[in-house]
DNA sequence: ACAATAATAGTAACAGTTACTATTATTATT
DNA sequence: AATAATAATAGTAACTGTTACTATTATTGT
């Protein structure tokens, strides 16, 4: 892993975002440090972060994913009129309905998703890669 | 809302599955039946069903929507390595960490997702079309 | 200095979805 | 039954977010 200037402009300017930008946003924002950076290259250096586990890459409903440098579990709110992104405060731990509609404020819940991922039953027992 | 052939038998095909298809998949599928059938007819049907309520759009971590014509509360296990998407038993009613886990069996649980989606504040306020 | 090679910029390709337009098919009206 | 009005369609093009490719640039070990 070598040094470049624009690695590290990535990682400094994703982790100070509390808003969950996109990789667009990112991209941007970026351009003004380093006009000629590439796309391509802040989805790079995104994805070495997530794979370091330095990142979180949210999906949303609207179609593309977003940032979210905080690494600590908690969940988060999507609008689905203007897109925007917003976490659900730490202390809502693990998910009970009675506290989520405490905190909604005068936020309009229409939905609420739960959802796991990892491996399924087949690909958990061949998976040379994964260890139960 | 006039008849046609093609909006009936993607409102069939789509009501069988139990293994939330994409729109590829189903228009694969159906093209069985009307062979020239186009894929934007299939998303046209799909929405429609969507937005009357008879269908769920699912988000999924793997880049592409599918569709679960059950409308039943319940939540979704996604393989990241087959792209299998299970539905998590009836039972789980609202998520209870312990009860999830006892669900899981010879599946591996990388990770938990909960998002709630609706409208901010703001847009909550802001919207003619919503009332709180 | 120099060689080896990560990492890059710029571009093209790709997947999933939506939009456009001319044609077809349904429905209401005669 | 014929006709007119117009949803809905097929086929295609366009679009968005992301990934892949390739020649060039920059970092690092020697």
């Amino acid at each position: 892993m070598r040094y470049s200037k624009q690695k590290e402009v990535v990682k400094d300017v994703v982790s100070r975002h509390r808003d969950h930008p996109s990789a667009d946003d990112l991209y941007y924002e970026i351009r003004e440090m380093i006009p000629n950076i590439s796309l391509g290259t802040v989805y790079r250096n995104l994805e070495r972060l997530v794979s370091k586990g330095q990142l979180k890459k949210i999906d949303t409903p609207f179609g593309g994913k977003r940032y979210d440098p905080d690494m600590e579990a908690h969940y988060h709110f999507f609008c689905l009129n203007c897109g925007k992104v917003e976490d659900v405060p730490k202390g809502y731990d693990f998910p009970d309905l009675k506290e989520a509609l405490s905190w909604r404020g005068k936020r309009i819940i229409t939905s609420i998703e739960l959802s796991f991922r990892g491996y399924c039953e087949d690909c958990a027992e061949n998976l040379p890669s994964v260890r139960s």
